[in-house]
DNA sequence: GCTTGACTTAGACAAAGTCCATTGTAGGAT
DNA sequence: ATCCTACAATGGACTTTGTCTAAGTCAAGC
C-alpha cells in the first residue's frame, strides 16, 4: 500500500490528504467498490472531501493505470485495485457479489480472424455469471 | 420479426400498438441500439409513446428473453435483438462500434472448479476491445 | 515563509433510468 | 356489438451516477 504511494509520488503527483485517503480505501480492501462506496469509506476518514474530488481522483488512478474500471453491473462503475495481475470475473446474478478468476487459456486465440471484421483486438474481458453459493443455497 | 410478434402473443403478452412498434425498431435494424435510441425510433412511428413504455417494453423482452442487454459501454445498456445465437461482442475502443462474433473454443470449461468459489456458473460474456478499421487508420 | 499552480470544494447541471397515480385499451365475457 | 376489467401506457417527478465550474486552499520548491 504505501508502495502504492510511492509509485504515485513518484510520478508527480501531488499528494494530498484527499488522495492519501482513496489510494487508502482501495488498497485496505481487495474488493470491488462503485465509486460511491468509495466516496463513503472516504468520507469515514476525511469527512469533508468531496465527491468530486473521488472522482477525479479514481479516474486518475485509472489513467495510471492503477486501477481498473469494471463494468459488471450496469448501474455504476466499479473500482478494481488488482490492476497488476490481468484477471477477469466472476459475478452472482442475484447479489452482485464479485470475485476476481484466472481462466485457462487464450481467448484472443479463439478470435478467427474472419471473425475480426478488419479490427486491431487488443484484449478480451470475460465476465462469468452464475450464483454465490449463498444465493443459491436460498 | 412477424414471427418474435407471434411468439410474444403466443405466451399471452397483450399486444399493443406501443409493444407492436418497440419490437419492430429491435427486429428492423440488427444494430445495438440504447434505449433512448429505441425510444427515438419509436417515436418516428408513433409520436405519442412514452419513454416509461419504452424502458418498460424492453425490459419485459429481456426478460422473456427475446433481446439481450449488454453493456460494453458503460454508459447507457445497449439492447441487442439478437438472443437467440449465443454470441460475444467485438467493440471499438475508439468509436464505440459494436459487432457480434462467435470465438472458438468454450469459456466456460476454461474455469476450473478452483477458481468457481462455490458458484454455480451458468453463463459467460465476452467483450473483445480493440480498434475498428476505421479508428485504426485515422 | 512565500509563491504558484495544481488540487479541492460545493453545488449546479446532465444523462440514464425508475416510480407512481392516473388514464386508456385489448381481448374475453355477455 | 358492447361492456368489463385487468393489464398497459402516460407523463412528470424523482433517483442515481457522473461531470463541470468558479472560487478558495494548500503542497512543494525556492
Amino acid at each position: 500500500m504505501s508502495d502504492l504511494l510511492e509509485r504515485l509520488r513518484g510520478r508527480g503527483w501531488r499528494m494530498t490528504a484527499q488522495r492519501r485517503v482513496v489510494a487508502e480505501v482501495l488498497n485496505g480492501e481487495h474488493v470491488h467498490l462503485t465509486a460511491d462506496e468509495v466516496h463513503a469509506r472516504a468520507v469515514a476518514k476525511l469527512p469533508e472531501i468531496s465527491r468530486a474530488t473521488v472522482y477525479n481522483t479514481l479516474g486518475e488512478l485509472v489513467t495510471l493505470g492503477e486501477v481498473l474500471e469494471v463494468s459488471t453491473d450496469k448501474r455504476a462503475k466499479r473500482y478494481d485495485p488488482n490492476a497488476h495481475r490481468p484477471h477477469h470475473h466472476l459475478v452472482c446474478a442475484r447479489c452482485g457479489a464479485i470475485r476476481d478468476v484466472h481462466p485457462t487459456g487464450n481467448p484472443l486465440a479463439d478470435l478467427p480472424d474472419s471473425e475480426r471484421f478488419g479490427f486491431t483486438v487488443s484484449d478480451v474481458e470475460m465476465t462469468y455469471r452464475g450464483l454465490c453459493p449463498n444465493c443459491a443455497s436460498a
